[in-house]
DNA sequence: ATGCCTCAGCTCCTGAGA
């Protein structure tokens, strides 16, 4: 079984890209995020006909987020239960007995700006909830785009970008928290080479000079770590002419 | 210090992303 999670930055510009990934990569479930479009504009018949069933999770410009799934998805929530929040960030489904959470984590801006108080409250809503659905379901995923590097070894330049947004301290204590309850970081459950990046800025040819970071992560329970045999960063769609800004990630379960 | 690209929208500039 495979999950996979990619920041598309728009569905309106990247389903072709999408279903050509899916084509090459069929993977079980796909969460998706910044659709950057309302419920009514999601092209679930395109998915249907590929072989994937859908749930979604719209916002008009921002965000959004869908969960691709050969098989259905039971027990949907979308966003943080008790957590009042206007953008559209996170899609929960069961799905083959897996408890999976696609998220797109705020981006923060600039440490001390509202927006990175905003990054803050919502990751202690979602490490509550993350918590209690642990408890209920043993085999979990938490994957998206979090926006957080775990450590320097994410970061192209860890000196000049230290303390500044994704790498700040108060984000990482943030990212352990969540490994605290009992998840762990499918990439690093595996080797990989230096310099293994998920995101590359579209400006400075940051992806030609590999000038990119580690901030799309799959998270998984001890149940799933049990099962884990492979977790991988595909770069060949950053290399399309139109390509989205991140990579997407793929976890590969026994 | 800023823009570099890319995308959406109160669209031919601006805000936001990361």
């Amino acid at each position: 079984m495979k999950l996979a999670t990619w920041n598309i930055n728009s569905l309106n510009v990247r389903l072709p890209q999408v279903l050509e990934w899916l084509a090459a990569n069929p993977v079980d479930v796909l969460a998706l995020q910044e659709l950057k479009l309302t419920d009514d504009k999601f092209p679930a018949q395109a998915f249907t006909e590929a072989g994937y069933q859908a749930q979604w999770f719209g916002q008009k410009t921002y965000n959004g987020v869908a969960l691709l799934s050969k098989t259905p998805a039971a027990d949907v929530v979308r966003n943080i239960p008790g957590f009042a929040d206007e953008q559209s960030r996170v899609l929960c489904a069961t799905i083959e007995g897996i408890r999976v959470i696609g998220a797109y984590f705020p981006n923060g801006q600039e440490p001390g700006s509202d927006k990175f108080a905003y990054k803050m409250r919502w990751l202690d809503a979602l490490r509550d909830w993350v918590r209690a659905e642990m408890a209920a379901h043993p085999q979990l995923v938490l994957m998206g785009d979090y926006n957080i590097t775990f450590d320097d070894a994410d970061v192209w330049d860890p000196d000049g970008l230290r303390e500044t947004i994704h790498c700040t301290t108060e984000e990482r204590t943030q990212l352990q928290a969540l490994i605290a309850l009992g998840l762990h970081d499918a990439h690093r459950l595996f080797e990989h080479p230096p310099k293994t990046f998920s995101w590359w800025d579209y400006r400075m040819l940051g992806f030609q000079k590999n000038r990119g970071l580690r901030i799309d992560h799959i998270l998984v329970s001890d149940a799933l770590k049990a099962r884990a045999s492979a977790c991988t960063i595909d770069r060949a769609p950053r290399k399309n002419k139109q390509p989205s800004d991140h990579a997407p990630v793929v976890l590969t379960l026994d």
